[in-house]
DNA sequence: TTCTTGTCACCTAGGTGTTAATAT
DNA sequence: ATATTAACACCTAGGTGACAAGAA
């Protein structure tokens, strides 16, 4: 089994319309994909991966005027795909187990022709994260049924986003710089408050919602 | 087989008498032990491992009068022995050999309790760093000939260091300052030298020597 | 005296959204 | 209009030796 880590988080982004930057240098995600693995085989090895399928074919714009994602046409011709393992692949289930598995390492670009091994999106187009779990049978035993039962995927409707390469929707922006510590430059808070994060009170339970943001919104 | 890194970097140290700082908290060895793979198996599994061995069996005292080190005694009681094991251990052959392997995650510290893993060492001992690579055999081959050849440990006499709580040479100090990027805010240096450290020389094969520090000696 | 510890300013290294300029 | 890019100020995170204070 797998449950998501910051799922009130991810939850809260969810409800906006969660959209992620992709750049040419390749950016990472926030929030981060971590999750907590449940019931691996201790002694087993396993390489963890992910990867990133289209929700749709559509491609989306966003309408500033009813601050909404509409579709725009067809999708682009699909990016290649590409499959992120993690580096700390293969291990054992006892060491997944053990902690939190964080995929911070993961980058998105739109560059189709990078050669970093980022993951190549297309911006304005929706994906949808998948997390697979693949045992790695010791060399004696390759039998078919050890090969039909080898691969587990995870999949969290609440990490789909919009891929984009810059921010369309201002409650996202404000979201992302109340959330991310390396966006804390962002914000303006009062002087006692500042420094305690929206993820303390996501944490502690307490769902309260956000002030509105007090600036930043272009004068159209 | 294997071959350092920055060995000329390395040399430059040895001549004055190389020290290393340890703290509580741990402390990364400078010059960083870095190293070439070759020969090894490309398809088989290695694991990449260090460990400090004392060169013998003395506590030392730094003459400040003859700039020199002179024996202080028997060695205190030896610290518990520890591995440092390559965090990218296992691997392949191939991943071994095809780029410089760092332990650039290796500390050292002086704190007997330490609980961080880290190699504790005793201040004012003399250590000789030592680079083992452990072949590791297919589950199936088990016999005792895979047994007897599968470790190989390398020794390179000119990383020998003086462990310290604070640096005693000052040649030392001032070639950590001229050949350590984080130590760049001690350098005092033409604005228009500046940023061009010591360590291009010695990458370019020049092997000019370094200017006499122009600050900071103590007036005793 | 000799050695160790903790704090500090100053760096490296790299992750943020902003902004203005550019592309389409 | 709409989407993308590159430079930038401002952060996090952590590696330096200097220094003053403390310990043995």
């Amino acid at each position: 089994g797998a449950a998501l880590e910051m799922k009130p988080l991810w939850d809260e982004f969810n409800e906006l319309g969660t959209e992620m930057i992709v750049t040419k240098a390749g950016r990472r995600m926030f929030p981060t994909f971590q999750a907590r693995l449940y019931g691996l085989d201790p002694q087993a090895d396993y390489m963890l991966m992910m990867d990133f399928v289209p929700v749709d074919d559509k491609r989306y714009r966003y309408a500033f005027h009813s601050s909404s994602w509409v579709v725009a046409g067809k999708a682009d011709p699909i990016s290649p795909p590409r499959i992120h393992v993690h580096p700390d692949s293969p291990a054992t289930g006892a060491q997944w187990m053990k902690q939190v598995v964080s995929f911070d390492k993961l980058k998105l670009t739109n560059n189709q022709l990078d050669d970093n091994g980022h993951i190549i999106l297309n911006s304005m187009h929706r994906y949808q994260p998948r997390f697979h779990v693949l045992y790695i049978p010791p060399k004696s035993e390759m039998t078919d049924t050890a090969r039909t039962e080898n691969f587990k995927t995870f999949i969290f409707p609440e990490t789909r986003f919009t891929a984009v390469t810059a921010y369309q929707n201002h409650r996202i922006t404000q979201l992302k710089i109340a959330s991310n510590p390396f966006a804390k430059g962002f914000r303006d808070c009062d002087p006692d408050d500042c420094g305690v994060d929206v993820l303390n009170h996501l944490q502690l339970g307490t769902h309260q919602r956000l002030r509105n943001p007090s600036r930043g919104s272009n004068p159209v």
